[in-house]
DNA sequence: GCAACACATATCCGTGCGGTTATATGACGA
DNA sequence: TCGTCATATAACCGCACGGATATGTGTTGC
């Protein structure tokens, strides 16, 4: 079954969980523990929330040993730019608020 | 003070509150019992809704006598979108994913 | 002025969720 | 084989949040 908006809405809503995304993606690759050193909560929080974000679809699991390792799987944020890009389109004629949003996304 | 990721994911992860949103970017500019005929809650549900909207910056409100104009701020998008941008530039580089999202990026 | 209306606010309630500690599972090294 | 390590799961807890009902505030029409 495809992963709604909603899932994705509610699975970054939460800081932390953003944050083990955002450093997924800026950092590549990361086993648990080096994702819980430094994300302040506890290794069995850290675990449930990669469970949360692999249903999600956002991350993607390679068990190597007593090793995990996980990484961010980037497409699944398209439904995220479909979403925006479909209430930014709705607005199309009102390039007034138009205008600061594309000079934002080429950036 | 700038609305941070954090308000704005938070803020669009309820369903009900996103489907206002929504709402007001399709249809324009609606009033709180409009916008409460079809939502499925109660109003004071909708009013407290849009306030939380309002208090990201998502929707703007125009008092009319007494009634209330809601209208959505397409510009409170765009941090969304930096905050995508940023997560697909970290990847720069691994086109095999970038491919599929830049091509919905320009639909 | 008064009743009806549109919306906001107050208060309360149930529940979902993020956090913890404790424990299970399973792989590696000696 | 046995202890240790890496991670997952279980069980529990507190609280934030979305919902409802009740009421307040201000406006319009008669």
């Amino acid at each position: 079954m495809p992963v709604t908006h909603d899932v994705l809405f509610r699975t970054l809503a939460d800081p932390t969980r953003r944050t083990l995304f955002e450093r997924l993606c800026q950092e590549g690759e990361q086993t648990v523990g080096a994702l819980t050193a430094g994300a302040g909560v506890s290794q069995p929080a850290v675990s449930k929330h990669l469970g949360v974000l692999k249903s999600a679809g956002l991350v993607r699991d390679r068990p190597d040993g007593r090793l995990t390792h996980y990484s961010a799987r980037l497409d699944a944020l398209a439904p995220l730019i479909d979403w925006t890009s479909q209430m930014t389109g709705f607005w199309e004629g009102r390039f007034d608020q138009l205008e600061d949003l594309l000079g934002r996304m080429d950036q």
